[in-house]
DNA sequence: CTACCAATGTGAACATTGTTCAATTTAACC
DNA sequence: GGTTAAATTGAACAATGTTCACATTGGTAG
């Protein structure tokens, strides 16, 4: 017996416009911002008409807001891959997976942390959750660095380092701003991190 | 004889229209975001055509990007007001009264940092660079307590930290993410001075 | 003071873009 | 094949940025 929920073609194909829609949103969002994005260029493309990606989505908000969770889907599992054998290593490989995802992807970032809602419409709290969940991947190796710390201050540092280096890369990559080559960019992370775990009390080593 | 070009009672009224609409629109995007700014309704505030607000500023990005301008200078004004005797508390200073700032005038400090120009016209120089400007407010203080740092680490430090610290702060009061309540915040900033400092080899003072 | 003119202000009309919904089409079921 | 519920459509609507021909204003010369 098949417990799994068959799919009927009619959903199939539904779901098939479904990333189909999301795809050529998000292909826009990344090559051309957040802006630029419009419903009926993501119709139009996707073969349908507007009232089929509202039927779908709710709002266009939607379409957005799906995108943007798919994005720190997308960066979690890039920093879930980081090796976590050593913890030193491992808060270096973060905030450099970090660095490569962002200037990767720097609209897609730019329109997780940016976007606003219509009026006072809640941001989503599922996708806040995700973000917050994403920067504490630097949590485990906190802990292991740092044996004798309390629990809740490690929670905190973990979120403070977190945000300082996505403060460090998104002003870095902003190309509105004086430019730094990403290669700088890299090495301005890395020395800032250097600096940090030895204000910690820890070894640097790279 | 006086160099001072003359006002006209011309000119007298349109300089004082164009402060008005200004102001308007800085309150609306202070209390209801920047997405909640629209032309007829500042025009209709301000007692005037929505022409009128074109003639003055262009397009609406104008109106905009000069609220943001103002923003920057409102900024560095506060900044420099520091005091600047002890290097190490005017760097506790600067980033206490970022603090203080971007919690006073969010939705202000949001508009600077995340409006984006319609398709792919450029931000306006003038105002990326004041941002650099106020940035670089940490670069006199680093300067004497790194006497023997080059001119050029001190001022990517300087930078590097201050982005840093708009990092933990932005994120910080974002109401949308789990807000973190505003004078635990100012410890968790001052903890990351603390630290970083500790790191540079700085004695922490408080 | 009046006439003229250049600068400024106006707001209706237009352009773009998000949103709705009555009518149509589709496809699952008997 | 007929019935019906769901999905799809796209024209109409709504909200909002932008333009521009016309009206108004205020300075200035005669």
């Amino acid at each position: 017996m098949n417990n799994v929920q068959e799919e009927s073609p009619r959903d199939q194909k539904k779901n098939r416009r479904r990333v189909q829609i999301l795809e050529i949103a998000r292909g826009i969002i990344a090559t051309k911002g957040l802006r630029s994005l419009k419903v009926r260029d993501v119709a139009e493309a996707a073969g349908c008409s507007v009232g089929s990606v509202y039927n779908e989505f709710g709002d266009f908000d939607g379409v957005i807001l799906t995108v943007n969770r798919e994005t720190v889907q997308a960066l979690t599992a890039r920093l879930r891959g980081v090796p976590a054998e050593d913890p030193v290593r491992q808060l270096y490989g973060l905030a450099e997976t970090y660095l490569e995802f962002f200037a990767e992807h720097a609209n897609l970032l730019r329109s997780l942390f940016e976007h606003r809602m219509e009026d006072d419409r809640p941001y989503p709290d599922d996708i806040l959750q995700m973000v917050m969940d994403a920067f504490a991947l630097m949590h485990p190796p906190l802990v292991r660095v740092l044996p004798d710390a309390e629990d809740v201050k490690i929670a905190l540092l973990s979120r403070t380092l977190f945000s300082a280096v996505h403060g460090i890369i998104s002003l870095g990559l902003e190309e509105r701003m004086v430019a730094v080559p990403p290669q700088m960019l890299r090495q301005q992370v890395e020395q800032f991190i250097d600096t940090h775990l030895a204000g910690l009390g820890i070894q640097p080593q790279r």
